[in-house]
DNA sequence: ACCTGAACACCGTTCAAGT
DNA sequence: ACCTGAACACCGTTCAAGT
């Protein structure tokens, strides 16, 4: 029984049984060890969460972790280090992967795995040629952007999966129509549907280009 | 007993003790009532802080809320409808009277708070002048970025007030240091003084900032 | 019909008792 | 020194019993 030990059973319950399946009663079982036994190597629920939130991170951005076939930067040898959006993807799709890291890394600020996408990110934009006084502000935009949309998508991924995606969100948008009428809410009516059709990881991506073309139209002042 | 005046005492608590001062057993207390008797005007607790967080985003982008005397915005007449970083900086400034509402916003996607705020957005970048196909883009890319940063300014919120924020911000980069060197997080040690310096508020603006520059960008394309 | 509050099925966390 | 697991102090939620 070790620290590691326990935070990599955490993560695998995690995984398998999302956040509300991971209590100390669930890791002894699985550790096949007392409920109380933990405590001699995490001292609580939070700080085992951030541990497990910061194992999964840690890799992201170093080039050791597999980019997926549809990443359109998958064309950036793995060798070299990836570009702003590439990282931000990464980071996108482990959520996917994992998402109740999605609501951990909203949770908490200054918990060591934001620091590590933090750091990520800034030091890609060094190497972007981003002006060094305004690295601060456009990396702090990005990983806000991100903390967003990642605490949205995991929530998303909380709707059952037995209704189709996108039968939950057309319903949904007939339930606004009930709701309120098309005067009450005209935004929500005209994009309706391309709230039901579109596909989540473009759309984030679309978001960081527009924080990047913003951060480019930056250095040109 | 009403579900209106349940959400109100709901509001009270989280405004005076924040989000684990809420329980049922508060609520019967303040509402001089027993504990399940709530239950039969809100269905849950979820159901509550949605209804809650609702309430309170309700008037927002209507004029009919009161600008912060700091606001820049504030140029702008109340009877007019504020601009899309107005806008913004208004439920900027509800989260920071409630921080409670920022976790909360991050949490459910699909909540009537978050379509509230959507629609606001999406509304006010119709009239400045987005086109119709980049709306949604810019709306959700707005959504994210606000509750990315809503969440975040909430749980540095929870710091306790007796330490001074930037000395707490300090302590922390000075901890960082320790934990890695210059080498490990360059980028964190090229802008820890930026972080114990910032402006939250100013910092959230100039994300804002970033985003509509970039859709701006767009515009041109 | 609505309220009451004890009871139920959980939590995270602690700590005497064991090895 | 470390583990065990009952016990404690809570939760959200339910439901028989009252009015």
């Amino acid at each position: 029984l070790s620290s590691a030990a326990i935070i990599q059973a955490a993560i695998e319950i995690l995984d398998a049984e999302g956040e509300e399946g991971l209590t100390f009663r669930s890791l002894a079982g699985r550790l096949s060890t007392g409920a109380g036994a933990m405590y001699r190597h995490v001292a609580n629920k939070e700080e085992l969460l951030e541990a497990a939130a910061a194992e999964l991170v840690a890799g992201v951005g170093s080039g050791t972790r597999s980019l997926k076939a549809s990443d359109p930067s998958s064309l950036t040898p793995s060798s070299q280090t990836p570009s702003s959006l590439a990282l931000m993807l990464e980071v996108f799709d482990l959520i996917d992967d994992h998402p109740w890291l999605g609501s951990q890394l909203a949770r908490a600020p200054w918990q060591p795995a934001v620091l590590l996408i933090f750091e990520a990110v800034g030091e890609r934009l060094t190497t972007a040629g981003i002006p060094d006084h305004h690295r601060f502000e456009v990396a702090s935009a990005l990983v806000h952007y991100l903390l967003g949309a990642a605490g949205q998508y995991a929530a998303s991924s909380r709707i059952p999966l037995a209704v189709d995606r996108s039968d939950f969100l057309v319903s949904l948008a007939a339930d606004w129509t009930s709701r309120a009428g098309r005067e009450e809410l005209p935004f929500i009516h005209a994009v309706a549907e391309q709230l039901a059709d579109h596909d989540d990881r473009e759309q984030f991506a679309a978001g960081v280009d527009l924080i990047l073309a913003g951060a480019a139209a930056l250095r040109r002042t």
